[in-house]
DNA sequence: GAAATCTAGTCAAGAAACTTGACCATAATG
DNA sequence: CATTATGGTCAAGTTTCTTGACTAGATTTC
């Protein structure tokens, strides 16, 4: 999906800038990703690396986080090994396990990526004013945490 | 990807519950079509049905509007022609193209999306209010039009 | 504490949602 | 009217994700 920018076309619901806003944020933050060399970085990886803890993450983890089938994860998982972002190592505690950690590499891409998003978000501060910006997080996080987009109220 | 509701890990960046909340928005109403009848629509044809105007529209103007190849925009269009939504009409001003039409059944759907919309639009302004609602949809139409997320200003 | 079950991960095959490339008919242009 | 651009199609391949069958190790149960 891109911008139309043209069209009288356009939806009057929320939900329509809504996932404009949201895909342009992303289109960004990957299009900076890769011109500072993460080329291995695409939408398909920004699915798993939201979720990878520094600190270590089971591939379970990963399932429950992002809704993907445990063996999407686990191809996504493997390319970002053969891609040299991450490798996995036995977990002590329990022998079926095994944990994902970040290379010295991937260390590498989440300080960038940090960065980044830091550069995006102040673009947008500076667009909108540093009270518009917290009143922007503060409505998404409820209209997040109020579930009033999970009910199933439907007919 | 799906709600994470966990995590202590979760980014302080404004992407993040930019991203969660249309995605939210996207799920809830993809589900609600589906539990309409409508199981035909799904995230692939939210990408095209999202562009075709009820007055006819080109195949081209699709590759405009959704950025996808028009290789892209042909299959999802013939999958729509085939599911009964849609069809194809020669146009008369040039012999080349042909005019997409929505079906009664489309027309049907058409409505129902229209419904669907606007009752989760309803459930988000019960649980924000009418005023923070209206800002919400200010500041992400000035977000979009400001072109903040579009500058390429990587280093 | 052995049997049944559950869980973490893997292997293989396939479907869905795209892409690139070659092509044709018509339209627009110099 | 020859050239080039446009709208669309056909075929084949890639990426991303899915379902199904399986293994090794953990957990529960009796």
């Amino acid at each position: 999906m891109a911008a139309s920018t043209d069209e009288n076309l356009r939806p009057d619901h929320i939900g329509w800038p809504l996932w404009q806003a949201a895909f342009l944020w992303k289109e960004a933050y990957i299009a900076a990703m890769q011109k500072a060399g993460h080329t291995w970085y695409g939408k398909a990886q920004s699915n798993i690396t939201a979720f990878l803890d520094p600190k270590g993450t089971h591939q379970r983890q990963l399932v429950e986080r992002s809704g993907l089938t445990k063996q999407a994860v686990q191809q996504l998982v493997d390319d970002l090994e053969a891609a040299g972002i991450v490798y996995r190592v036995a977990d002590p505690r329990d022998k079926r396990a095994r944990i994902i950690r970040y290379t010295d590499k991937g260390k590498a891409a989440l300080r960038d990526g940090a960065r980044i998003k830091r550069r995006i978000e102040a673009r947008m501060t500076e667009s909108l004013g540093d009270a518009d910006m917290a009143q922007l997080r503060r409505l998404l996080e409820q209209i997040i945490e109020s579930g009033c987009l999970k009910e199933d109220g439907c007919d």
